[in-house]
DNA sequence: ACAGCTTCTTCACAGGAGGATCACGCGCAG
DNA sequence: CTGCGCGTGATCCTCCTGTGAAGAAGCTGT
């Protein structure tokens, strides 16, 4: 049999990461991720439930000095929710802690977001 | 009972690589391929549904130093991907992750056609 | 050893996916 | 209300990958 090749697993739920292996999956399908994606998912979730600051995520995934204008987390972290929203429905992940940084802590949310016709 | 000596064999269902017997076969019959592709082949076989990196594969089967402007390994995936499409039609084996590397995971495709942005 | 054929390696170019950044608008805290 | 932090779509551009083909190296039979 063929084996499989573990390495770090981080674990959160239904939602689970491999570094590793490039991989990162909701109820064991796959997310379908870029490298900077899975990187900094992988950031997030090695501190989960942690407030995390942008400085500190950048540093981490970035590596290159640090800008106070730069927005690629923000931009990224709209990336991720989406992603993982589309995945998981009424779930929330990534929470917004103002002034302070991001948190990844997954959890139900009541207010369902359905597609709604404007009109 | 003249039952040949196997030794390793990889399945993945009509698709079958024996690379002690220096052999793949689809629906039994045989792949004409040369040293370079069946060596590539196995590897991904032995790591099949998993994402390889190209470094990886580089290692495994070209065994010396890796330079990052290396693209034998794109080379030869072109060549699997063109015998092996020839023997089935319609199907789509080495999948190639964005920035990572590439996967094997026979499977039938869908002719449908999909957005170009689904990640 | 040599010729002729096969296979391997490397190059060059094209197309496109993904990454960095911008611009505008909303919203939270004070 | 007001200002700054954050959300978000869009744009530009880098560099990753696909691909044909040329050049180098290896094999085989004579």
């Amino acid at each position: 049999m063929s084996t499989a090749p573990a390495g770090e697993v981080i674990n959160l739920g239904r939602l689970e990461v491999r570094p590793d292996e490039f991989l990162a999956t909701v109820d064991g399908r796959p997310l379908r991720l870029t490298v900077r994606e899975l990187q900094l998912l992988t950031e997030l979730a090695r501190r989960h439930d942690r407030i995390v600051s942008r400085r500190e995520l950048y540093a981490a995934v970035w590596r290159r000095p640090f800008r106070n204008e730069e927005r690629s987390v923000d931009v990224y972290v709209r990336k991720l929710r989406r992603k993982l929203e589309g995945a998981m429905p009424g779930w929330v992940f990534i929470h917004t802690h103002f002034g302070f940084g991001y948190r990844l802590s997954p959890q139900f949310s009541q207010v369902f977001h359905t597609p709604a016709t404007r009109r």
